[in-house]
RNA sequence: GGAGGCAUAGCUCAGUCGGUAGAGCACUCGCUUCACAUGCGAGGGGUCACAGGUUCGAGUCCUGUUGUCUCCACCA
């Protein structure tokens, strides 16, 4: 059934019902044919903070692309849509709802925060669903996961208890990443450091036996209140003789010590550290090392405590203003200096993150991470481009216990139990309610874990896993994974070990990985800026196509991209031209012709038809081996070279003259050839804009229900014509070259010409007079064995000489003139060329094709200069 | 402090196996040519950041320099 298109290219009039069509079609679907391999891909869940913006349209559509030729060739592909609970993302989101609402969390309880969250989810997992389908995306709806659904929880809870009974899940008072605005623990890889200016405060503490005093300095005098020692290195002959003695803790008093430790070098600063292990990793540490107490001075919002009575309850900044005027006054404050450190800050509120011990749950990474790194050294998994697996090495390399409890509500509850009678902590899939101990009841852990645990899984939680499902077997491990390089740590290295923990699989066995999509000045989008770019709106002025073609072309793997007016505008001229071709297509297909097109036999094609079915073969051939690569953005410009350059510029105009001729076979044979080769150019061009190309199918003769499931175009379906199609070079030179001179002579386009042409091939030119005259300007076009050139205008290209009466054009001077700057040139390129070929190295060494290409060309240039020699002769004479 | 990316036309970017540098936009000239002015035809525009090296031959490979962006890292 062959639909009506219409006149313009109104890209609203039909996406949206085409989208319904494929949905109605079941075509989303894997297609379950078991003889086929699997190829599938599960979506990097978008966050159900909000909607969906430029990054997101970007990925999506590279992965529809991929997921569209992988099934039109006859791939059984299932694409896992879904979306994750964000858990410290959108709890900070409904907070600050609730707090425009005049509440807060503790105010409503767990269970109504809960519920507003759910009902957030519930909106915006909606939301963005709709505008995924708006791009066109071709997921498997029915198969819709969301990482807090009941079977990613479930998975969830499997992995906890099977790590913790391995002693890879452990609890344990740390100091952590705090984030005193969310109010929670944040991994390592949460923590987001950057140059800050501020101050380096040398600080005099005065020895106990008052023998004088150690001077060291800080970038956070506020801390000083939780001091327990003082450091130096043991090396440090300076210090050498302090070492164990005590200092007076300024302002507060306290007796602290004077430790050796070979953290501290002795050439930075003043040699001598404060140390505070409550409130820096490295105190921490060397806290531990030497067994000093630990003096927690802030609260979770980062407030000095009661414990100080001077400053209590003033923020960390108030306090560090006030701690040094009263440093200063007492006299302990030796100097001040301008200083630039790095600081740590939360990752989605921006907030200086504060270092506190805490109690918390901790993933043992260091048997993890070896498989994890082995799988990407050894070739299992593959990233693209290959330069990012060594970032991703580097950081697994490197990694240290991953801190998963979040002091947050939404998200997966830590399924740990704990007996307030007899001290008992129970790990269980199932909730514990009594002591299976003492019998008492059981309070669970409040905290919930890290919203990326449950990310970690998204690959084989979404099949069905720890079932062993028909989806599991059949689709997992998965093919291709795309998404950015920033989330590399976050995501895909925690998927990469997870799966082989758990599955004994690596989840996929390719990332490709794209870059940035910035904003037409390359500054990255983002809300502080307003510079971000709402897909929805490009979609509405300009339609899903354009938007997609715009973000594919020119896109190569890993890098950034920046989205502008131009490019769209571009993408959109480029659909509208593809429209205008099929519109043309059309004007010369009955309406009633039901019949699929089809290539007429070799013996019925004109040499115009070979020439374009061997570009179109060339081009096929190109496009496959570029998305096989995952070079998506070559792949889509070798298809806009073919459909604007070859098949719209050339073929539709070399086809007019044919197609004029109604009820001949000539007619009939250009219609076929016309009409298949649209045909594939959609199937081609499909992945990329799925709207327009269905729309456009349905009004052509088709044989598939819908060009979703056609057959991807493959160099084979059509003959390789060798040198018969490339012979018609000749004719498209030829014409260009008389273009090109009319232009520069400035010959108006109503002033036809009469063109006798002198050729070693007069077959190539045979049937050309058409063109010539539809192309070139020609009033006719006459095959000559020889022409008295003394008052011609003369074209000389390799393959003929034309020469065109100068009555039809103008000025012999001006002519001669410019045939000379020619014959200059072309001799220069004959000199190039004659060295390079009289070089013995070259010779000798080159390809023997290279230096064959060479005597080719040279071989050209050679009858071209004699050509033009002749020319200035003949001209000469007149 | 380490690691990596990028540097090509006025702008934004491609450039696969090393073989005389490409596109889109912008610019100039000419077109109411019956698919398309969201278009057609023709042009101008490049020391491929710089300096060495390898090679018969380098935008492409190697080394260094400069500029720029990013990632990682506990320097108080």
């Amino acid at each position: 059934m062959r639909e009506p298109l219409s006149k313009t290219y109104a890209p609203r009039e039909f996406e949206e019902r085409i989208y319904s069509s494929w949905c109605e079609g079941g075509y989303f679907a894997p297609s379950g044919d078991r003889r086929a391999p699997a190829y599938t891909i599960v979506i990097p869940p978008p966050n159900i903070t909000g909607q969906l913006h430029m990054g997101h349209a970007l990925d999506n559509t590279l992965q529809d692309i991929l997921i569209r030729y992988k099934r039109m060739q006859g791939y059984d592909t299932l694409w896992v849509p879904g979306t994750d609970h964000a858990s410290i993302a959108t709890e900070a989101k409904i907070v600050e709802a609730m707090r425009k609402e005049g509440l807060t969390k503790e105010a409503v309880g767990r269970e109504e925060f809960l519920r507003r969250a759910w009902a957030w989810k519930d909106k915006y997992a909606g939301r963005i669903v709709e505008q995924l389908k708006k791009m066109g995306a071709s997921c498997d709806w029915s198969r819709e996961r969301f990482t807090l659904d009941e079977g990613c929880s479930r998975a969830v809870r499997e992995v906890f208890v099977r790590l913790y009974d391995k002693g890879l899940i452990y609890r344990g008072e740390r100091i952590i990443n705090w984030c005193p605005k969310c109010l929670t623990s944040l991994s390592d890889a949460e923590v987001e450091y950057q140059d800050q200016a501020g101050h380096f405060w040398h600080i005099r503490y005065p020895l106990t036996d008052g023998s004088g005093s150690i001077e060291l300095a800080t970038t956070r005098p506020e801390t000083l209140l939780g001091d327990t020692a003082v450091a130096v290195n043991p090396g440090d002959e300076r210090y050498r003789h302090l070492v164990g003695k005590t200092l007076r803790l300024p302002l507060v008093g306290r007796e602290i010590p004077v430790i050796a430790d070979e953290y501290v070098e002795a050439d930075f600063g003043t040699g001598a550290v404060k140390i505070t292990p409550a409130h820096d990793p490295n105190d921490f540490e060397v806290g531990q090392r030497h067994g000093l107490p630990i003096e927690n001075v802030m609260t979770p919002d980062a407030k000095i405590t009661d414990d100080y009575p001077a400053y209590a309850g003033m923020d960390r900044y108030a306090a560090r203003k006030a701690i040094v005027a009263d440093l200063e006054a007492g006299g302990y404050l030796a100097r001040v200096e301008n200083y630039t450190h790095s600081v740590g800050t939360c990752y989605r509120c921006g907030t200086t993150v504060e270092p506190r011990v805490s109690l918390q749950w901790f993933v043992k990474m260091a048997p993890l991470a070896a498989p994890a790194i082995e799988a990407v050294r050894g070739g299992e998994v593959r990233f693209v481009p290959e330069r990012f697996e060594k970032n991703y090495l580097r950081w697994m390399e490197n990694i240290r216990d991953w801190c998963i409890s979040r002091q947050l509500w939404w998200g997966h509850r830590i399924p740990a139990f704990y007996c307030d009678e007899c001290g008992k902590t129970v790990i269980t899939k199932d909730d514990a309610a009594l002591c299976p101990a003492c019998g008492k009841p059981m309070r669970q852990d409040p905290d919930t874990l890290d919203t990326w645990f449950s990310s970690a899984l998204w690959p084989f939680s979404t099949l069905g896993w720890p079932d062993d499902t028909d989806d599991l077997r059949r689709y997992y491990p998965t093919s291709s994974l795309v998404t950015g390089y920033d989330i590399i740590t976050f995501w895909v290295s925690r998927m990469i070990f997870s799966g082989l923990a758990y599955t004994g699989k690596a989840p996929f066995d390719t990332v490709v990985i794209h870059g940035l999509v910035r904003d037409a000045q390359g500054r990255k989008m983002s809300k502080s800026l307003g510079n971000g770019i709402d897909p929805l709106e490009i979609i509405d002025k300009y339609g899903a196509d354009a938007l997609r073609f715009a973000l594919a072309s020119g896109n190569s793997p890993g890098n950034d991209m920046r989205f502008s007016d131009e490019k769209i505008e571009a993408a959109r001229n480029f659909a509208n031209k593809l429209w205008n071709a099929a519109r043309f297509a059309l004007l010369y297909l009955p309406e009633d012709d039901d019949t699929p097109p089809a290539l007429p036999d070799a013996a019925r094609l004109a040499p115009e038809d070979k020439w374009l079915l061997a570009h179109y073969r060339r081009t096929v051939a190109a496009v496959r081996d570029n998305l096989d690569r995952y070079e998506i953005g070559i792949a889509l410009s070798e298809i806009y070279d073919f459909v604007w350059d070859i098949f719209c510029d050339w073929y539709v105009e070399l086809s007019k003259s044919r197609l004029a001729d109604a009820g001949s076979d000539g007619a009939a044979v250009a219609r076929a050839t016309l009409t298949w080769v649209l045909t594939g150019i959609l199937k081609l061009l499909h992945p990329y804009m799925p709207f327009i190309t269905e729309e456009i199918y349905q009004s052509l003769p088709h044989d598939a229900p819908s060009i979703m499931i056609a057959r991807y175009p493959a160099p084979q379906d059509v003959e390789d014509f060798g040198t018969e199609a490339t012979d018609f070079d000749r004719v498209i030179r030829a014409i260009g070259a008389v273009r090109a001179r009319r232009a520069e002579m400035n010959v108006p386009p109503s002033r036809r010409a009469n063109v006798y042409l002198k050729t070693a091939y007069p077959a190539s030119f045979a049937g050309a007079e058409p063109f010539f005259v539809k192309l070139a300007g020609a009033a006719s076009l006459s095959i000559v064995d020889a022409y008295d050139a003394k008052d011609a205008v003369s074209i000389i290209t390799d393959a003929a000489t034309l020469y065109i009466p100068l009555s039809d054009m103008v000025d012999p001077a001006k002519e001669r003139a410019r045939l000379e700057g020619e014959l200059k040139k072309v001799r220069e390129g004959i000199a190039r060329t004659e060295a390079k070929l009289s070089n013995e190295g070259f010779v000798s060494k080159a390809p023997a094709a290279v230096v064959e290409a060479e005597r080719e060309r040279l071989a050209k240039m050679k009858a071209t200069e004699a050509g033009l020699v002749a020319s200035i002769e003949t001209i000469a004479q007149a």
